[in-house]
DNA sequence: AGATAAAAAGATATTTTTATCTTTTAATTG
DNA sequence: CAATTAAAAGATAAAAATATCTTTTTATCT
């Protein structure tokens, strides 16, 4: 439903944010994250190349968000690696459903529209600050 | 975000839907939803043992629908060819958040489940009803 | 019983996603 | 400038999803 790259994005960017003073490296944000490494690399770079975060190579480089949390939907960082695409013509390609979608194809689309939306409101920040004792990818 | 098998199984019950007098075949189903016919052997064979549809062989033989249209969700059809998978527990395994999903997974859980709802909510006999102009399947 | 129709089952292929490893480029520090 | 650190880039591999083709089994009809 979500790819497993649009989750790792999603770890990396709370883990970011988490620790948003300093550079974190890629190893740093795979140990907190548990992705593996050399893949969280390249989510890392779409991260990069979708302007959600930068990176700063070099000693003392890592990666730093962009963006002010509050400012930074789950959808946009999803969007950025793995695009949840909806449904925009008919999958059949039939002329007559052209501008208007078949009901089925206008369901599923509805269906994915509340998803997107969910994601679309919830900041990073939200996710931050809901957190009580439970704390994203925190142990204890 | 639905997989492709998701779809054509939600294309051939639609079908089948519209036909529910007379046993369809493969070839005759993968005709008006587009399918490959290959493919589509396999995914009415994983809607077959998911309950959803009865198989006949032989002559005349074919597929049929085994529940009424107003008690099949999509959901159900989607179920039974590839699970929508919720959320159930942490991914990154952290005991402290066996209970307790954090906020991260919760949220990502709640948009799912948002999906999973709407999906559940709609038969079969809405995705008909709601046909107009545009019929699903159908070009004109 | 024999011919035919159609699903079931199985084998193989292709594509996409996920993962790993190595080499190259760029920045920092002494 | 040399050494070190870390991202970028590229190459390869493994796994999963999608697709195709062939053979086998089951049912129907004459």
């Amino acid at each position: 439903m979500i790819s497993q790259t649009a989750e790792y994005a999603l770890r990396a960017v709370v883990c970011l944010a988490q620790n948003f003073e300093k550079p974190l490296t890629t190893v740093q944000i795979a140990n907190v994250t548990k992705v593996p490494e050399h893949y969280l690399s390249k989510v890392l770079h779409a991260l990069v190349k979708g302007a959600i975060i930068k990176s700063q190579r070099g000693l003392h480089g890592g990666y730093l968000l962009i963006h002010a949390i509050d400012q930074l939907s789950l959808w946009t960082i999803i969007n950025a690696v793995d695009p949840l695409k909806r449904i925009e013509s008919c999958p059949l390609k039939l002329g007559a459903h052209k501008t208007n979608l078949c009901a089925l194809h206008k369901k599923i689309n509805q269906s994915m529209k509340l998803m997107e939306d969910t994601l679309k409101n919830s900041t990073v920040r939200t996710i931050l600050d809901e957190s009580s004792l439970i704390i994203p990818l925190r142990e204890s």
